[in-house]
DNA sequence: CCATATCATGCGCGATATTGCATGTTTTTT
DNA sequence: AAAAAACATGCAATATCGCGCATGATATGG
């Protein structure tokens, strides 16, 4: 690799294999290394740029590196709306039920604010539910193992399925990307769907807690329908899914101006 | 990692990456090390704190927690010696290997400072070791399942036995309450012995990541003799126990004075 | 063979980004 | 309350960047 004239192609790969195996390249090194400008290099830099080959920075350019949405993120923001459908939600649950708790930002709110007294078994495949119940005594835990997706925080996989489908919990809260009356209940991903599916199929009664935000939408990947909804928590009981939800059989969830909750 | 001509990117990498990993920076420290001025430093600081990535307290950093505290205060929570330890473990990896990670503060650390360029897979029974992964690319994350107990922050019981059993990691950290010569590794419990000891007789590697005041202590349930034991990390490596691990075989690693890693 | 089109490249120039320093302010410590 | 450390802000120096344009080389077509 020396000072040869390089066709424009082979100087482009050469500065792809580089990238992807240093992790990082200088311009003004590229430019004395190949023999040509810099200018030329940040061509170069910017045509792989566009492929997504690699990412720009002042000065050269890096490997690209892709995970600027983790649950984290979304964990950080848990708004006080979520917390209040999180101790609604918790207050349905009654002595000695076992409950399963799915992943997602309000689900853990709910786990947040399980009572302790009722001796509840609860289900979880999210470690982020589990480390939220360690610090209670009085609540039994169990973990469901699998594949663990960074992205959703959960467990999935067959392993995961495997386990729920010897499980039947009293009650269920399960998370979902969108809930309308022609999608019913879905999820973003068909693994996530088949997970909660069964789930659902499996519960005495299932819940769902969702922010106004995510009624009337829908995901590509169907849950179930939502006559399997038995009671929704909601901060906009005046959405007219609700209404319509209400006439299927599920208990509309929400709170007054007092605080207090009611239901419908 | 000298004096090297960082790109800036680069540097706000790192930093985000130490915040990741250590939990807390120092822009004094920061400042000498990349070889720029503090200045520089609390710039690129402010911007971490603007994406979320930090939070700022005075002299620093630490990964963003909703309770405002001191840098002082937080410099407590996971002692520099167990950082250490967890940063020299993470480095016994190998590209491609699966890795079991068990539960535990020092085994924590070494979660947080695993590579996250070799295509690890990495099983656990620890859902806070997940967590800790949750925001890294690259790593493939197993959760094992069964009963939690929340006072180990681990799954133990049948089903999680059951599933480790059908496991061969290549390399294996697991934690221990007592290290000596005649009880071995022990633990406090019969099953959390149980479960390590399923562990330990399958791995090619097993490693141990223990501080100096656990060395010769033992606890009442054994799991398994100090010959299996193929690596310990230690920051006590004068301890007597030490040598007499090492005549059996097993690599002895600490870190040198000038921050690098010995073994013998 | 010549005219023209196309392309990669290099250079100049104004725009932008990064950095360190000076200055004044806020926070912590004594 | 005073001293010290850390901090934010403005500014100037330097490096890098993007863009337009000229150049030369190669290809295409008559």
């Amino acid at each position: 690799m020396s000072a040869e004239t390089l066709l424009s192609n082979e100087r482009l790969d050469a500065i792809r294999e580089r990238i992807r195996t240093e992790g990082r390249v200088v311009a003004a090194v590229l430019a004395v290394e190949f023999g040509v400008s810099e200018d030329t290099v940040r061509r170069d830099l910017r045509m792989l740029a566009a492929e997504g080959h690699c990412e720009r920075v002042y000065g050269g350019a890096i490997r690209p590196r892709h995970a600027p949405t983790t649950l984290r993120r979304r964990m950080s923001e848990a708004s006080e709306a979520k917390q209040r459908l999180g101790r609604l939600a918790a207050s349905l649950t009654e002595s000695g039920q076992t409950v399963f708790i799915d992943a997602g930002s309000t689900n853990l709110e709910i786990a947040r604010h399980l009572p302790r007294d009722r001796g509840l078994t609860v289900v979880t495949n999210a470690p982020s539910v589990a480390e939220a119940l360690s610090d209670q005594t009085g609540v039994e835990i169990a973990m469901v193992g699998g594949r663990f997706d960074p992205r959703l925080g959960s467990c999935l996989g067959g392993q995961t399925i495997e386990w729920l489908e010897r499980l039947f919990p009293d009650i269920a809260f399960i998370g979902t990307c969108g809930l309308s009356l022609e999608a019913g209940l879905s999820a973003f991903s068909a693994e996530e769907a088949a997970l909660k599916r069964i789930v659902a199929a499996r519960t005495r009664r299932l819940v769902v807690a969702v922010t106004g935000e995510k009624l009337g939408l829908s995901a590509p990947f169907q849950i179930s329908g939502t006559e399997t909804v038995s009671h929704l928590v909601t901060d906009d009981p005046d959405h007219p899914l609700c209404r319509e939800l209400a006439e299927l059989g599920a208990s509309i969830i929400s709170e007054t101006r007092s605080g207090h909750a009611a239901s419908s």
